[in-house]
DNA sequence: CATTTAGATG
């Protein structure tokens, strides 16, 4: 009878051929196969302990592999009792441990045992480097990124492309977006990884534009994005909420058949969806094979940021069909979607459903979310209730989301309780100062808009520059307010001055009470007429052909009055605007906004 | 025997 042939190269021949102690042929080499079959910590377990009574441990490389291996399945404890146990250790065996620590997020375990590797007398080298540097990624472990940094210079070794990439990584998680680009400009080979960090840097960053640019640069230089990349370039685009940017991007990645796998599909959805059009979103959620809860998440909140809060409430009960449990990210969704449509009852429902069906403790945004519910219809007494009986640390989010209600209702008994908690979280945030200054004009209390302006100038406070902007033939064009800048300045003045006269006559009045100074009506409606969101729209009816929609974005949120403005547009014209503020899409349609004037 | 980059939160 024919034996099967055995084969060696597999964790359950190894874990058999301990029970059979006469299976000594395993070399060094097949005992490095067998662990990288290993699909959990117990089948790790056996094979070290296998590799203990052969003493196959005594091997480097097979003590090594072992550590790594064990890091890979974040079984790090098991990993640091081998390593402490070995006799010799070299510089594969330091990085991994390194490198393990730093994975699972154990800073403080990772530096400890790099500053030992560097005590211990051996020369870092290229492959401890940039594990060593993931420890340093916020604004508080930058000096440290420093120092390596200057270590990498006194060794030699930036001119390693992984070296290099891992510092430009660690300037960009630490915020230092410049730093990052003096070494990215240094690099002679500059790589994928590092490409595409610098692109996601610049986006997280508040520079999305300029991610789009290097994007087309990297192509230039001959380099072949892959799916990370995509990925970071669909979250520039969907900060951008350039849409044409975005049908370009979407065309490239199926000219060059990226799989739409769940993350590049995710993030896809998120960009259609934050360059207002929720239908393509849509397309490509119904498009994806797998989705995951992040998926429906996204969709969800994708409707609720256009005010189409029943259709996000349609997908729960078709997410729980497929098997999918929410999770406290979907809730944040489903309550915001429920809170920009008005849909009181039923976030009131989920607010309680959380808990008790999915028993997730409401934390400070799902709290924000009924805040902002209750406090647009008009429920502030509940509202303020509900802030003062919970027991979470109240944010700045929260108190935000209070006084945005206080402002729609005019409640300025409510609205200095709210601006005291916040000035006190945040001295140094103008927005709130703004808010409550409007709101008192709003109530024509301008010896308290004249306070606030004082404590403003007193504090060197200065309003948050608004900015707006829109894009024409795959051209961003930016205005903020007065703006005089764009080449055909003249002609949009003009078109706003006739658009003006023929809105008068279709009975608006410009509302002076968000103009944050004390003059007189006619100087402040000068004010409005040249706020950046109606320059912005303005260019917008002359740059292109009747009928066309009209995509704007907003950094802040959109000014009453330009409200007003931009429905009355929509009414007088065959045109349909689609505005992102930073809050929320608005629709305007024949008249009407889609948020139904809640905002 | 080892190395870096990725999606959702008023």
């Amino acid at each position: 009878m024919r034996m099967p042939r055995r084969r060696f190269f597999s964790a359950s021949t190894a874990i058999i051929a301990e029970e059979y102690p006469g299976a000594y042929y395993l070399n060094p080499r097949s005992f490095i196969s067998a662990l990288v079959q290993c699909r959990n910590t117990h089948e790790i377990r056996r094979v070290h302990a296998y590799a203990i009574t052969t003493s196959m441990i005594q091997n480097l490389g097979v003590a090594n592999k072992l550590l790594y291996i064990y890091a890979g399945h974040k079984a790090l404890t098991d990993a640091s009792a081998l390593f402490s146990r070995m006799e010799q250790r070299d510089n594969v065996s330091w990085s991994v441990m390194v490198g393990g620590l730093a994975k699972v997020g154990d800073y403080p375990r990772c530096l400890e045992t790099f500053r030992e590797f560097v005590r211990s007398g051996s020369r870092v080298d290229n492959f401890t480097l940039p594990f060593v540097l993931r420890v340093c990624r916020d604004t508080e472990s930058v000096r440290l990124g420093l120092e390596i940094h200057h270590l990498v210079y006194k060794s030699g070794l930036h001119a390693d492309v992984f070296v290099s990439a891992a510092l430009v990584d660690m300037y960009v998680k630490c915020g230092h977006l410049e730093d990052a680009r003096k070494v990215f400009d240094k690099m002679r080979n500059k790589d994928l990884v590092s490409w595409t960090v610098m692109i996601s840097g610049h986006a997280e960053c508040g520079n999305p534009e300029e991610s789009l640019v290097l994007f087309d640069q990297m192509r230039e230089s001959g380099i072949v994005p892959d799916k990370v990349t995509m990925v970071t370039v669909v979250f520039a685009c969907a900060k951008l909420g350039a849409m044409h940017k975005a049908k370009i991007i979407h065309e490239y990645i199926e000219k060059r058949n990226f799989s739409l796998n769940v993350i590049l599909g995710t993030a896809m959805i998120d960009m259609y969806a934050k360059c207002g059009s929720v239908v393509a979103a849509r397309e490509i959620f119904d498009g994806m094979k797998e989705k995951n809860v992040i998926t429906w998440s996204s969709m969800m909140l994708a409707y609720g940021i256009h005010g189409q809060g029943r259709k996000a409430l349609e997908l729960f009960p078709e997410m729980l069909q497929s098997g999918i449990r929410p999770n406290r990210i979907t809730f944040v969704s489903i309550l915001y979607a429920c809170s920009h449509a008005g849909l009181v009852e039923e976030g009131r429902q989920f607010f309680y459903l959380m808990g008790r069906e999915y028993l997730l403790d409401p934390d400070v945004k799902h709290y924000t979310c009924m805040i902002d519910l209750l406090g647009r219809a008009g429920k502030l007494d509940e509202a303020i209730e509900l802030i003062e009986n919970t027991p979470i640390e109240k944010d700045e989010g929260l108190w935000g989301a209070f006084l945005g209600a206080c402002r729609i209702h005019g409640n300025i008994g409510l609205a200095e309780k709210a601006a005291k908690a916040l000035l006190e979280l945040s001295p140094r945030n103008s927005g709130y100062y703004v808010l409550l200054s409007n709101i008192y004009a709003k109530a024509g209390r301008w010896e308290d808009v004249a306070k606030m302006r004082e404590l403003m100038t007193s504090m060197r406070l200065k309003k948050t520059p608004g900015w707006t902007w829109i894009e024409i033939n795959n051209k961003i064009h930016q205005f903020s307010v007065g703006d005089k800048s764009h080449p055909q300045s003249k002609e949009i003045y003009e078109m706003l001055k006739i658009l003006s006269e023929k809105l008068e006559l279709a009975g608006y009045v410009p509302d002076t009470d968000f103009v944050l100074h004390d003059v007189d009506e006619e100087l402040k409606a000068g004010f409005l007429y040249t706020h950046s969101e109606k320059l912005a729209t303005a260019y917008g009816l002359l740059a292109t052909p009747e009928g066309t929609t009209i995509r704007i974005i907003k950094n802040l949120r959109v000014c009453g009055d330009c409200h007003t403005f931009m429905k009355l547009i929509s009414s007088i014209t065959p045109r349909e605007i689609v505005f992102r503020d930073a809050n929320r899409f608005h629709h305007f349609k024949e008249g009407f906004c889609s948020c139904v004037d809640y905002w």
